[in-house]
DNA sequence: CACCCTCGAGTTCC
DNA sequence: CTCGAGGGTG
């Protein structure tokens, strides 16, 4: 070892490593003794990576009581206390794929050899590890991990887990049991089952449960073992901890299948590789499928295969060599809230969204989130001012998952619906037993400009170059002041506003003109009435084949129409008689947009009559428009959710959820070709 | 009246 | 993509 040569940083680093420690044993307080980490995970493994890694340059700086020097104790005082006669080690980390290449390389020099390993690749749960002891087939001690040397005593709670076999074998033609066997395995709530969990909890009035890690571990160290058993929990099984020598396998991966021989369960989503690369390979794949696991995964663990070998490589600290884990990027992370801003839409209807402090979450810095309505805000009680814990729902959308009440300084203030418009201050709506609350002020500045923006864009009058700015910026400059006058533009009046040159100008007046030769069911979905999307105009045109008629309609009249009930009916007839509406379709007649249906469906095949199609994710030539023109043009229908009244579902490259819904429904999935051949073999047309 | 299916509306970042 | 709510059905 050579001497540490002094550096100019040693008092900053002395003076960090202090604070790290402290925020770490406070950390460590509010989530294993308190319950209510004020952090998210990942965050504190930074901190306690950030400690470990001066600790490691600077042995000096170490102290006895330091975090880095125990293993993460999650014991509970109320709970009987067992000694593990084997401990559970903890696992080095990796966050790269240069981190495993690493940990192979450390292997290579402990061994000496370059012989080739087998690795098992597991899920690494976000659950509590337990450990089961079986003495003669029967259940005799389950207890948590704890600091991995104490653990609590939770038998009884752990027997009233479904998938927790409490005799074995489970089948009377299995083999038997070594004895005594002891077991670990991860005990988890499904996703499914947390959320099923938390809305039951919910409607009761209980809003605690955020995350299933740790409705999970509370579930577990309940004092009640009945209360554990209202909760659902699921324990996998992963590795055999002690068993005599010559009745266990001499392997992970046989252990698995033994395990799964005795009955317990084993996730099916574990393999085993030859190659480090091939390791490497599954890991990046499965990074993406994450999500569609049954149950939360913060990473993999990858094991060498062969016992003898692991054994071989023994420990260093508290790592055993033979295994490590790779950790995902974080998903959740916290932030503060540092304010709300409500948007109204074009509806009326007024959202509250999230100010946060800028954080990077799944590839991207997140500064504003949805609340979506003032129910949830309620719900979740999210103060402003408080440390929320964020995640991006689907890997996109940023989402508020609650508070970290304990967080609180007592300066937070709550969250509540505006009496008043915030653009036109007039008083808002709030009908009992809904969730929205309205500016119900049609001529709302704010509601017309939304109306505007949604009234250009695709899907409805698509007209091409102007989006959200382009309307303000017209609205600003007086050039417009409702739909219609979008179709009166003239060029010279545009010349002078700023960002429009003559190409863009031109671009624009064709854009426009091509307009007003759009459907009128289109053009029906571009005025905006609430609850009229493109499949209900479809039907109110169908019936009534011009504005004309549709706009002297009675609510009587539209209720006979199928799928037309007495709320769109109301809608339709309210909206027709607003003045507004009124004058925005003189002007647009007059402008020379399209009044009457040209009724020329172009069904050219009745093919896929009485089917309902689902799309999902990229065809490899078609868009998403395309490949639903082509279904309706053949007679079948296009809807957005999967049913057991689906007849296929059309997925493409990374498919979303549906796909998987539509696997569970056993629903039939096509692909592009499968769509068209399908067609095709009907006497339908591409 | 309680379900299930379907639709509509709004959603972030670059 | 997800939620809330409308429409229809048993």
């Amino acid at each position: 070892m050579s001497q540490t040569p002094p550096d100019p940083n040693f008092e900053a680093l002395a003076q960090r490593a202090a604070s790290l420690r402290a925020q770490i044993h406070e950390h460590n307080h509010r989530y294993f003794v308190l319950g209510s980490p004020t952090i998210s995970d990942a965050e504190y493994d930074a901190l306690f990576d950030e400690l470990d890694a001066i600790e490691k340059t600077y042995p000096a700086l170490i102290t006895p009581d330091s975090p880095t020097q125990r293993v993460g104790s999650d014991l509970d005082e109320r709970l009987p206390k067992i000694t593990h006669p084997n401990p559970t080690l903890s696992l080095s980390k990796a966050y790269t794929e240069d981190d495993i290449r690493a940990w192979r390389t450390r292997i290579d020099k402990v061994l000496d050899t370059s012989a080739r390993l087998g690795y098992v690749v597991e899920p690494k749960f976000d659950g509590l590890t337990v450990v089961l002891t079986y003495t003669d087939g029967i259940l005799t001690l389950g207890a948590t991990r704890g600091d991995g040397y104490t653990g609590d005593d939770v038998t009884a709670n752990v027997r009233t887990i479904r998938t927790v076999p409490t005799r074995i074998p489970v089948h009377p033609d299995a083999p038997r049991p070594p004895s005594p066997l002891v077991v670990r395995g991860e005990v988890v709530m499904l996703k499914e089952d947390f959320k099923a969990f938390q809305q039951k909890m919910q409607t009761e009035g209980e809003t605690r449960f955020i995350n299933a890690r740790n409705t999970a571990s509370g579930a577990l160290k309940q004092l009640d073992p009945r209360v554990t058993a209202s909760r659902p929990l699921t324990l996998y099984a992963f590795e055999i901890v002690d068993a005599p020598d010559d009745s266990t396998p001499h392997s992970q991966w046989q252990s698995l299948s033994f395990l799964r021989q005795m009955g317990f369960l084993v996730s099916e989503d574990i393999q085993r590789f030859d190659d480090l690369e091939a390791v490497i390979a599954h890991i990046r794949a499965f990074e993406a499928r994450r999500h569609s696991l049954p149950f939360e995964i913060d990473g993999l663990v990858i094991k060498i295969d062969d016992f003898a070998t692991y054994n071989a490589l023994g420990v260093v600290g508290k790592n055993p060599r033979g295994a490590v884990a790779y950790k995902f990027p974080p998903e959740v992370v916290t932030t503060r809230l540092t304010g709300v801003s409500i948007s109204v839409g074009r509806t009326g209807v007024l959202i509250p969204n999230a100010e946060l402090e800028p954080v990077f979450v799944s590839g991207a810095t997140i500064k504003q989130a949805t609340l979506n309505n003032f129910d949830d805000v309620a719900r979740k009680d999210v103060r402003v001012g408080d440390r929320v814990m964020i995640k991006r729902a689907g890997e996109v959308i940023p989402f508020v998952i609650g508070p970290l009440p304990d967080a609180r300084t007592g300066t937070e203030q709550p969250i509540t619906p505006p009496t008043h418009c915030p653009f036109c201050q007039s008083p808002v709506l709030h009908e009992e037993g809904e969730v929205a609350y309205y500016c119900g002020n049609p001529e709302c500045p704010e509601r017309i400009a939304r109306s505007i923006e949604y009234f250009v864009g695709k899907g409805q009058m698509d007209i091409e170059g102007l989006g959200e700015k382009g309307v303000r910026q017209l609205l600003e400059a007086g050039l417009i002041r409702d739909e219609a006058d979008v179709f009166s533009l003239k060029p010279e009046s545009l010349e002078n506003l700023e960002g429009y040159a003559k190409l863009k100008i031109q671009n624009l007046m064709n854009s426009i003109e091509a307009a007003k030769k759009r459907p009128l069911d289109r053009v029906l979905v571009a005025l905006g009435i609430p609850n009229v999307g493109t499949t209900v105009a479809k039907v109110l045109i169908k019936h009534f084949p011009s504005l004309e008629l549709l706009m002297n309609a009675t609510a009587d009249q539209l209720q006979t129409i199928g799928g037309i009930g007495p709320s769109i009916a109301a809608t339709v007839v309210d909206w027709f008689a607003l003045p507004r509406s009124r004058s925005v379709i003189t002007k647009l007649a007059a402008a020379g947009v399209q009044m009457v249906s040209t009724e020329t469906q172009i069904t050219r095949s009745e093919a896929l009559a009485g089917m309902t199609f689902v799309l999902t994710g990229t065809l490899p030539t078609l868009t998403r428009d395309e490949t639903g023109a082509l279904i309706e043009a053949n007679g079948g229908k296009v809807s957005g959710s999967v049913s057991k009244k689906t007849s296929y579902v059309v997925a493409g490259e990374s498919p979303g959820s549906k796909r998987d819904k539509a696997e569970q429904l056993g629903v039939p999935i096509l692909d592009e070709d499968g769509l068209k051949r399908l067609i095709a073999d009907r006497g339908g047309e591409s």
